[in-house]
DNA sequence: TTTCAATACGTCAATATGACACAATGATTT
DNA sequence: AAATCATTGTGTCATATTGACGTATTGAAA
């Protein structure tokens, strides 16, 4: 039978059953409005942003501890997630005012003793399907939500040197990732996929050669269907030829050269 | 005043200076005789190969841990190194025989109990220029040696897959970092720096396509000199121009596609 | 001196790329 | 209902890059 520990039992008295020294945060993107989305957790009474974030249990992976912990953040299964760098300096949660912060939550100060001690956290990045997420904020937070890129302010710890990892790790990985497929919904325009590649990559990319080099992959399905509702053109939809599109990356695109 | 606690101090009964769970494996490549070679202990009274690996001190970061290991197997300093994964199954190192093996060894039963915990491992990779290594056994094995990757048998716990997951990352961030820089010796040959190439990449690639293209990349030193005492024309050496290498490497390159 | 096999340099057709033109569309405005 | 508009779909063309291969050169060995 399988034990669930989530960390609002442990913190209200269960015995330890995370891993000491362990931690993991994750950087969760998604996709709206032409633009790079992040999720995060504003701290109870704190003007600071953070990383959805967790810890391990004695009998799971960091994979299992990561989904756990964004299954909780967003209500979503089967989340597409990879880990990417692990944070090691021993100075970077050894922050003078976090556990002031802590107790000011009313956190009893047995428990402050595990945020007290070092830790060694891995980062993740997920990739999701922006409309499908409910945020829900965690036991220390009151708030989850989208922010874009621009419009986060400084975050807690090294969570601003974590998420700037996992952009150049996801900027450096797109073509060999299925980004595109886990951001995007099922069905997209090509100006959407084509404004998705621009975001990552933070460039132009000329609207006729993207086309033109996407659809020589051979990994989009062309649909029979448009996109009604917008002003002007109406653009085709498109899905992506999961076989070819997973073939394709192993090879590794080219796409936004 | 840094104090530096080695594995054999720590097993000889000083008090533990690592962290819990936490420890490193090192995939250290090197390239002799036109082959990927990688650095292997085999341990004391044991048919079994590991790589080498250790343990994090309670100041230091993954990244120093890794480069005190390092140090100590090859004698080299500056050692370049990357990490590229963390293996978190929870059943990677409870080997049923292993703790017989270590017993068999003579480590005393308080210390058995170390190596008797789960173990989170970060895996790095490392290249190394193979004529300056001087391979050190630890405390726990009987040599350290230079192994290609084909005559490698069974290695211990999941250190096969550690070296999978190496290579499979070597080659994909072939183009984006200093491998050639980094493996080769200063000075080295086109046909040198192309088999190195094919070896990583694991396919042949056509000789004079090879040249024009990394030529074009201007990231090579052509020197006034040749390697005579090889049999047949003796060819042009080549070294790196840094700072173009590294310019290019930011944009990343193409070769070998 | 000849032979040899590998290196250096070059050619060329096929393909891919970057830059741009123009017609078609569907909602909005007149 | 017609004109307008910004965007989308398709196509062109000069240039650059690629892949495949040919030939001359070199330095050691025969």
């Amino acid at each position: 039978m399988e034990r669930k520990v989530d960390l609002r039992q442990w913190l209200s008295g269960a015995d330890n059953e995370f891993l000491p020294h362990i931690s993991l945060d994750c950087v969760v993107f998604g996709f709206h409005d032409g633009a790079l989305k992040i999720l995060l957790l504003k701290m109870q009474n704190l003007d600071q942003l953070a990383l959805p974030g967790g810890f391990m249990m004695r009998e799971e992976t960091l994979e299992e501890a990561a989904i756990r912990t964004l299954e909780e953040r967003t209500g979503l299964e089967n989340i597409f997630l990879q880990q990417f760098h692990v944070f090691s300096d021993p100075a970077r949660n050894d922050s003078a005012t976090r556990l002031e912060d802590l107790k000011k939550l009313g956190m009893h100060p047995a428990k402050l003793e595990w945020f007290a001690q070092r830790f060694i956290s891995v980062g993740f990045y997920a990739l999701v399907e922006f409309s499908r997420v409910r945020p829900k904020p965690d036991v220390l937070s009151e708030s989850c939500d989208w922010y874009s890129l621009e419009e986060r302010g400084k975050l807690v710890l090294d969570h601003d040197q974590i998420l700037d990892t996992a952009l150049a790790t996801l900027r450096m990985q797109l073509n060999h990732q299925p980004v595109g497929y886990n951001l995007l919904p099922r069905k997209f325009t090509m100006p959407e996929l084509q404004k998705l590649y621009e975001t990552i990559l933070d460039k132009k990319l000329d609207r006729r050669n993207f086309q033109r080099k996407m659809l020589s992959y051979g990994i989009l399905n062309v649909l029979d269907e448009k996109r009604t509702g917008g002003a002007y053109k109406a653009p085709y939809l498109y899905s992506f030829h999961l076989r070819n599109y997973q073939k394709a990356l192993r090879q590794g695109l080219e796409a936004g050269a």
